[in-house]
DNA sequence: TTGCATCCCAGACGTACGTATAGTTGTCCT
DNA sequence: AGGACAACTATACGTACGTCTGGGATGCAA
């Protein structure tokens, strides 16, 4: 799932209080020095790389961070780096700068979902703000993402018969149904139910229920009403 | 809720086929009509003004629409146009077309929810390609939302007791729980419970939650697990 | 072979849920 | 004054849920 990451273990209460780090992608040497004193004159941590390649390379640490990025860079512009970071499924929140920008590579970039896109010569105060606003996106969506992966792991303790049965009494079905769906009898499914109920650690349907929402967890025979 | 609408009553089924209308706000006059005959050659209709105020004036039809919108326009600024159409809950997909844009402007546009920014000249597709897109886009809201609204529409017919009843049953409660908070009997509790049920439409407990899900339902006095 | 997990079921018991019947209050509107 | 509706309760009965005890069968790995 986390691909190129260091992973700390899937189900892990993560290093919450770590430092935010901003990776930095510019070629031009004294701008990325530049960038890189900005950064630690506030205290963040910094990684600097002249190309993406150079960044691609390296083992990416996972704790909240975000991406400054130049728009044009020697092998893969800064806009396509955006595009392969999403189909590598690093979802880092980018900062775009450029000397020499237009609106179209604008318009993709922010489509594409980047926090925003500056323009040289910007006012250092102008990124820093960008930089906060990017790492509080990217702590937002790592908590997110912290609360499914624990759901998603207990949900993986479920025998294949538990998932099942899950699933069926998540739509709604009662035990008498579930078991004529599945071929069982209702005392095997209120058995099942029980497992699913502890390992889930559900204190109650609504919250199982709750469960499957956020898992995405569908019945494929559902009859729902919802209109 | 609707506001500025001609509405066509709060849990109707609306008119889902009616055809998309592009509204325009442009103020130079042959390139409203050159846009006008564009969006008319592929068989859109269309509502075309020379200003934000003359088209806030009118009368906005309750139907999938967009708004193309030029950024410098006469009172209004096209962008501030954009913030004062989301302040009054019109939340219509816009794209922008701008003949002297700059990346700042397309910056703020994109970040409050533009569809596009195309600079002029651009091409007819590309404006066409971008219509389709956002039209899409106001018909899934708009789909979304007639979902809510249906809802919201059953929610209100439950008396407040029937409301706080249903509160406390999502959140988990067993009904004599409910009838401790809320001081009742259990037994009273049973009988709003089954008011609730018929009044909502919901099939199954699994139903209900998912509603109050949807309408963003939460009891002031939960205690979830949800971690 | 022993151990363990998964899958499956029966009987039994206590609790929770859902609804029907039948009532008492009180308020608001006509 | 009468009617409609909200709020509230009791008794009663049938159904659903949840868990316990106590099994059976497979299959896999140590």
């Amino acid at each position: 799932m986390t691909g190129r990451f260091d992973s700390p273990g899937e189900g892990s209460n993560a290093k919450a209080s770590t430092k935010a780090i901003v990776f930095v992608v510019e070629d031009d040497i004294s701008m990325r020095r530049s960038l890189t004193n900005l950064f630690h004159s506030v205290g963040m941590d910094v990684i600097a790389f002249g190309s993406a390649r150079e960044m691609l390379q390296s083992t990416i640490p996972d704790v909240i961070s975000c991406l400054v990025l130049d728009v044009r860079l020697p092998g893969l512009s800064g806009l396509d780096y955006q595009t392969e970071l999403a189909r590598l499924n690093i979802h880092m929140p980018i900062i775009f700068i450029t000397g020499h920008g237009d609106i179209p590579m604008t318009v993709r970039a922010m489509k594409e979902g980047a926090v925003d896109f500056l323009s040289k010569p910007f006012r250092d105060q102008e990124l820093l703000d960008a930089v906060v606003a990017a790492t509080e996106r990217d702590r937002k969506r790592r908590d997110a993402q912290q609360i499914v992966a624990n759901l998603q792991s207990r949900f993986e303790t479920l025998s294949p018969r538990e998932q099942g049965v899950m699933k069926l009494v998540a739509a709604g079905l009662m035990n008498k149904q579930v078991a004529a769906e599945l071929g069982l009898a209702e005392i095997t499914v209120k058995i099942y139910r029980g497992h699913v109920m502890k390992k889930m650690r559900a204190r109650s349907l609504a919250d199982l229920i709750r469960m499957t929402e956020t898992l995405g967890i569908r019945a494929n025979r559902p009859e729902q009403t919802q209109v």
